[in-house]
DNA sequence: CCAAAAGTGTTATGCTTACACCCATGC
DNA sequence: GCATGGGTGTAAGCATAACACTTTTGG
């Protein structure tokens, strides 16, 4: 290994070797009108301009990968509480026209209540930051189409095999609001019965005592278990 | 985004901001000795001089991510046909105390045909490079400890829930084998019978016809068929 | 004939699935 | 009283898990 940083006078950072770029990338995931959202932002320059792009930047030099997507996160909103986890890194060596760039996606969640106090700031800074329907998205930059579908892959995995679809919604919520996120989600009818039974049986949800008054009938409101989290479960195959 | 590459008088690679080196690195098992084998190459130079490391190196500017995995293991090997998958990407700023390394890690499984052919070429050739039993590991550099014991969780995750164990076994192989392959990754005892009816119902394996004379009762060889590894099964938890 | 590994079935249990009706409320 | 969504149980089928003996070969 023969790279060294090198600060030459004219103000640059030079090395021995050439470097690739490397930027994080949030696919960040909410649940609201009945409907999956994911964050995204407007490019106002070349390349990709108009287009849309996951909210990402540079990883500094002395920041930690996930500490790099909580950052540009913070940056372009205000949200500072997600379920996060790295994702995949991608790297084409076209995947940016410009120069080589590595970005390392990540993967969060956030709660509706989060949601919506972001929604409110974003519009009234005018800043072209907004949800788009996963189910209908504009057009992306780079390969950030690519990106989004993978994540999209990895959040229906997550469903189905634990319980977290409840990070989507609110603090509160009722089965039925849960158990359309995850219809949603996974694109496709569950059985009522059987789904409250699983969600249940996971042993993530307490009662919280409240009920949402509706048109109809009160629903119950559950909230997630501190556990509920860690018990993302390590399921054994073999006995 | 403002970083552009230059490349001054003097040689170096110059950009308006600084960037971390980007390597990958690559997690190669195998089985052998009834063992779950790891390739480690022994440094000889600081830092971590004599310590054991990971195969990896730098990515190239115009190379994919998996090619540069490929080309590290065949800089150091010879080897040219395995199962690659990316495993994670490590990114702590101290993780290298020479200057910040991003890496890139992938899981690579080896057959044992291959492994052995290789075990020749690196005595012949005297270099350091050796397999190590995972469960007795030499002192290792950098994180790579850390990203080794990943790479096990990764291992025995695809093994409970894949029929891939085969990947790690020579082309043929007995029943009784590949138990022992899952046993040792596993790290537990398996009811045999059991473990038969599973392997079989994946339908991934097929009598090769021939039989492994040994000292007691031949038992039948198997190999796994050409659909075998599309099929690490979409699972499905809601009906 | 003995040692060693290969090979083979059955039963009990628990989970998964499919399925239809009553309940509580607001208007 | 009716429309709307909330809420509940059961039976059949399937997969899993526990368990021990016979077979085949080499020496």
């Amino acid at each position: 290994m023969n790279q060294e940083v090198v600060r030459d006078g004219a103000g640059y950072f030079c090395y021995d070797y050439p470097r690739p770029a490397v930027t994080t990338d949030v696919i960040l995931f909410t649940f609201h009108d009945n409907d999956l959202k994911v964050l995204l932002i407007q490019r106002k320059h070349p390349p990709f301009e108009h287009s849309w792009a996951l909210p990402g930047g540079f990883v500094n030099m002395d920041e930690e990968l996930h500490i790099a997507a909580l950052r540009e996160l913070a940056e372009e909103t205000n949200i500072t509480d997600v379920y996060l986890e790295q994702l995949y890194t991608f790297g084409r060596p076209d995947r940016d026209p410009r120069t080589r760039v590595i970005t390392v996606a990540y993967f969060a969640l956030l709660s509706a209540d989060q949601a919506a106090r972001l929604e409110i700031r974003s519009q009234s800074d005018a800043k072209d930051v907004r949800w788009w329907s996963m189910y209908a998205l504009p057009d992306l930059a780079f390969d950030h189409d690519r990106i989004l579908q993978y994540a999209l892959q990895r959040l229906r995995w997550k469903l189905e095999w634990t319980a977290l679809g409840f990070l989507l919604l609110p603090a509160e919520f009722t089965l039925s609001e849960l158990q359309r996120v995850y219809e949603r989600v996974l694109n496709e009818p569950l059985d009522k019965r059987n789904f409250r039974r699983k969600i249940l049986a996971a042993d993530v949800l307490e009662e919280s005592g409240n009920v949402r008054g509706g048109d109809h009938r009160p629903a119950k409101l559950y909230r997630f278990t501190a556990k509920a989290i860690e018990l993302e479960q390590a399921r054994r195959r073999f006995p």
